[in-house]
DNA sequence: GCTTAGTCGATCGTATACAATTTCACCAAA
DNA sequence: TTTGGTGAAATTGTATACGATCGACTAAGC
């Protein structure tokens, strides 16, 4: 709930910062589509700030991979590759049960009962119908990995997840299957109840099988126009 | 060698890119001090271009955690706090496994080739004297892991390791004692040796082991004078 | 003498201006 | 109908301009 100050918006301090995480949140809420191009002048109009500002928030954008930047072209919301995909996904598996380990060190009952409330919000949205619902869950989907993250207390970690998690919702936008990617939701239990148990080794296991499962459930086969570009270009 | 066209520098292309190269090298090859102020007119005048090329390379040096932003104070060399550093090697800790098992997947002969010869570069360097030998030494000892990265081929995954090892370097050079921390180069041997024999957790031990070792070798005493800066700042 | 207010210089934040490049429409020729 | 070329319009790349903010120094007051 981060665009909570509209009405004001001309008002509000519109900095670099603010302009990329609203592109962000729009392309992760896939409010805007693989491919877009984002004109500095247009974003700009649309802040009510200069081109400077909105340069400096799409280069940013570039460099957590959200946003492909083309010399003398513009930028484009990413449009990530099956082989991108499938990469960002073997980071995950690399990493996650790293992480998993780590945070199961500083996990006390506050921490379990704050995934476990994540979890209930999780499953209500899974309930519900209709495109809302079905953006809320994606993201709930991925907060629960940025949950287990930030139980590290390691900001670098951190931002890794975070960039991770953006990019793979940008990936399931792309390449998800209707309603499929649904069945993590048990998973997550599952794994919140291995933690739970002391069984990590169980728990990492979990974990992979289910980034294999997320990544699964996508089809990945070769994609419209927008790839011939980058076929032939550089 | 990437410094290769001095002579000619006013005449090359210098972009953000190329000035954001130049300033990581330096930072990292401890040319700059932490703590140092780099000013964006300086910075222009250094390269010829205009503040709006330098920002941008700043920028992006600050994401990757090589420089602070100062918000209408400037941008400073990074002086990353203890804290700061247990973090930086608590990630590697959780993600250099996962590297190690997946590079091992994709290794044939001819990249225990080439981790071979890189360890005899290495094992020359270390022998040497002198600032430059041991430039030279703590960037062959990244160049390590970074290779590793590298074996996995993927690219994500690279750029963490990338600055992960970038900013290990920053710490080094800021807490490492004098010349202890080449003792890691028996490690590298038994951590290639322990996946040419297949012992996959072996390698993994060893590599949390040498970590481990890495950051036991700092001194990370609360620091000088800069850090007052930030313990009274926000 | 120490503190505090005020001014000045330096540096950053943002907008704008101009140059370089690409894109696209239009038209002519095969 | 398609192909190829030309020029204007649009868009990006970079530099510069100007207002805003911060830090240091000076000076006045306690």
């Amino acid at each position: 709930m981060k665009t909570a100050a509209l009405p004001t918006e001309d008002q509000i301090d519109v900095s670099t910062q603010y302009i990329r995480d609203c592109i962000r949140d729009a392309i992760v809420d896939r409010r805007l589509a693989p491919g877009t191009k984002l004109s500095e002048a247009d974003v700009g109009a649309l802040f009510n700030v200069s081109r400077t500002l909105v340069r400096g928030a799409l280069q940013a954008l570039s460099y957590e991979g959200l946003v492909n930047v083309e010399k003398n072209r513009g930028a484009f919301v990413a449009y990530p590759s099956p082989e991108e995909a499938r990469q960002i996904f073997a980071t995950r598996r690399m990493i996650e049960p790293g992480i998993l380990r780590e945070a199961a060190k500083h996990m006390g009952p506050s921490h379990f009962q704050h995934l476990r409330q994540l979890l209930m919000e999780e499953g209500r949205l899974m309930g519900e119908r209709g495109q809302t619902a079905r953006r809320a869950e994606i993201k709930a989907s991925g907060d629960f990995h940025l949950m287990l993250a930030s139980m590290t207390g390691n900001a670098v970690m951190q931002r890794f997840m975070h960039e991770l998690v953006a990019r793979s919702s940008l990936v399931i936008a792309l390449y998800g299957q209707s309603a499929i990617s649904s069945c993590g939701h048990q998973e997550h239990q599952d794994i919140v109840t291995a933690i739970e148990r002391g069984d990590l080794d169980r728990a990492c296991h979990l974990m992979i099988h289910h980034i294999d499962h997320i990544e699964a459930d996508l089809d990945m086969r070769e994609n419209k126009s927008s790839d011939l570009r980058e076929a032939f270009k550089l």
